[in-house]
DNA sequence: GCATCGAATTGACGCAGATCAAGGCATCGG
DNA sequence: CCGATGCCTTGATCTGCGTCAATTCGATGC
């Protein structure tokens, strides 16, 4: 039931020197949705934050660092897990562009944050930042917005890692990646830039439970591989109630 | 694989009239922590709040529900889970005096919440709850910290459901119920108001490995029964190992 | 005291998914 | 082109926990 296996570390790679970034008003943006931010304030916004990128492996920061950045991811996949004394790991969530990281106005991290591909982020020193939220008590609305977010995916999984079957978990996992793809004008499409080895950490299972599931979703043809990190949903309506039928987010034109 | 035995559903008692509370003032305060509310500003938190008390098995509301409160628990023990459609259920925690409640500023809550026994709680309507946090700004901050708070235990639950062994989810789970009762000034002690089924729903276990767990912990000396829902901690450290020697939160009083 | 009933415990057995093991298949450097 | 290296897939076997079943315990009412 132990397994480290499927868990091994990599050498981390060395950083990269930073690099100016033509995303800095995407994710300027990201911080002021709702409207609620006007233009002036957006400047200021803007000249907070610095930029960083990341190659695949490589660590953004540590569980227990001192916590002292808010991050918008800009490109690329991120993961974010714990781990356990003899290296069990527990993946507790991917981010995609857009996405926040260290939203948590805790004194430390309470998870690392790794590179699973090339990826760029926006960084917002926390200090600095607060000092912008007494003065736009707007933003602090939507960064407690976005906490209740992931709070409620993270009671999703909860749910998932609690009480699905390997193969529930596996058909929720695509279905909410490809949830996220339809948000950005792609359809029935999902792609994989983690390993299975991470797929595995995120759902509970060992690696090899997440390629006989994903083969049997294949032969059962509900998906096709175009790649083995890029996959077709061929019949959406059956993933979703091979996931577990309860109240899983599938917006009515994905069907 | 499928356990919905596990999960059966009570009938529900009939509601109770709610009656003037006189916890009202422990709770405003708690909504306010930190000191930076003003006793001016209390009262008029004060002048919003209402009361509800439930008995055993009651619900306070169903997931799904549109979310209209936020909630601060001021007696007993109330669960939170989420349902899948065959029965099977999730408890995603269980919230005790001073605790928060409905805190998302979500549309609709995510999950139900229900009365494990007696519970006495605090209701602050959420339209007037925000009109209240556009003038104090602090209080805002402090909804911001409680939310980071329950998505970092949110995510050593995950860590938990999808890594830990059966034993080790068993010693987790007391061990945080013994840091709460040392809070309150009770030392290596944990009640346990919930039956076995609600810990199995919350630790992803069914009521049998419960009861073995706890029957093992028993044997080797870590535990005692006073009753079936009253423990005591013999041997804190060694459950603390047999947690799974993560980071998991252990003050050095409590050893 | 005794009957009742839900909750908890304990034992026997089965299975979903973990573990162990053996290829397959890209990608990359030479 | 070829060997090395990671990652993925597939098969055989094992095992921790789930399932089924039988008591036991404890609270409540009479």
């Amino acid at each position: 039931m132990i397994s480290t296996r499927g868990s091994k570390r990599l050498i981390e790679p060395a950083p990269r020197a930073a690099a100016s970034n033509p995303c800095a008003a995407c994710a300027v943006r990201d911080l002021s949705v709702c409207g609620a931010i006007e233009p002036a304030h957006l400047d200021k916004l803007g000249a907070i934050v610095a930029h960083r990128k990341l190659g695949p492996g490589e660590t953004l920061f540590f569980e227990g660092d001192r916590s002292d950045s808010l991050y918008i991811i800009t490109e690329g996949c991120v993961r974010l897990h714990k781990t356990l004394a003899d290296g069990r790991r527990q993946i507790t969530g991917f981010l995609f562009p857009s996405d926040f990281l260290g939203l948590a106005l805790r004194e430390r991290y309470a998870y690392s944050a790794e590179a699973v591909e090339d990826v760029a982020v926006c960084r917002y020193p926390k200090n600095r930042l607060e000092l912008l939220l007494d003065q736009f008590p707007a933003m602090e609305r939507r960064l407690l917005a976005v906490a209740s977010n992931e709070l409620a995916a993270a009671q999703d999984q909860m749910l998932l890692l609690g009480r699905k079957t390997a193969l529930e978990r596996l058909a929720s996992f695509l279905l909410i990646l490809m949830c996220r793809m339809q948000l950005k004008g792609q359809k029935n499409r999902v792609l994989l830039p983690m390993t299975r080895t991470d797929i595995g950490d995120h759902l509970g299972l060992t690696i090899e439970t997440v390629s006989r599931c994903l083969s049997q979703l294949k032969r059962d043809r509900v998906i096709r591989f175009i790649t083995a990190q890029d996959v077709q949903v061929v019949d959406p309506q059956r993933l979703n109630g091979l996931a577990g039928a309860d109240g899983e987010w599938m917006p009515a034109t994905t069907i």
